[in-house]
DNA sequence: AGCACA
């Protein structure tokens, strides 16, 4: 089907997360949280004595997964900071990754959960923004911001958006922290914004997920 | 610490 040279590779590898997680709850929130930078084909966690702690994300986008490793070093997931995550696709495994990633496409429709938690009584709130992923909602010309830190003011937001050509407003509602809405002139401004500013972390426990606002 | 699901 490929033709040619393996492709780069659009997995990442996670370590240091909570084991008491239970796995279909981990690669839920897993895809959650990930969802927020592209396409997520598949996320591969097992609770084995070796492999317990870790995780493989598979995205459909290399861009994608190159920024979800630079943007989530460090993010308090149940209370432990994802350290060294890492883009696999050393020489070493490139034949084992590529069959991986084949798999993953023809199983796309078992993926892991569509934002649907299901409260088994555990900490499940990290869907809390997914009003679909950005890859799939329409392009707006306004930006929809989530998971920002509750002190965040317009003003602070205003600073990082108008470096972007066709910026227009930020707005925010009182009664709802944590999200603001950003407007440029037209939407492939605001997707330039988007690109440039996603996961921007405003406090390292807060990378900004930034999607159209739906219409 | 730890690098793959069947």
């Amino acid at each position: 089907m490929l033709t040619g040279d393996i492709p780069p590779n659009q997995t990442i590898y996670v370590k240091n997360l909570n084991e008491k997680v239970k796995k279909e709850e981990l690669k839920r929130s897993l895809y959650c949280l990930f969802s927020q930078y592209g396409r997520i084909l598949d996320v591969v966690a097992l609770k084995t004595a070796k492999l317990r702690g870790q995780a493989w994300v598979v995205f459909s986008e290399v861009t994608a997964a190159s920024n979800a490793v630079r943007q989530m070093q460090g993010f308090p997931f149940y209370d432990k900071p994802m350290v060294r995550l890492v883009m696999l696709g050393h020489e070493s495994n490139m034949q084992k990754q590529s069959e991986r990633k084949k798999r993953a496409e023809e199983s796309q429709q078992s993926a892991p959960a569509n934002g649907k938690p299901e409260s088994n009584g555990g900490p499940t709130s990290f869907c809390q923004g997914n009003q679909g992923a950005q890859e799939t909602a329409p392009p707006n010309n306004i930006l929809f911001i989530q998971n920002l830190p509750h002190e965040t003011t317009s003003m602070m937001l205003k600073v990082l958006f108008q470096q972007y050509p066709g910026f227009r407003e930020v707005r925010m509602i009182e009664a709802k922290p944590g999200i603001a809405f950003v407007e440029f002139e037209d939407d492939v401004q605001s997707s330039m914004a988007m690109q440039a500013l996603q996961g921007f972390k405003i406090t390292p426990q807060n990378p900004m997920a930034v999607t159209y606002a739906k219409k």
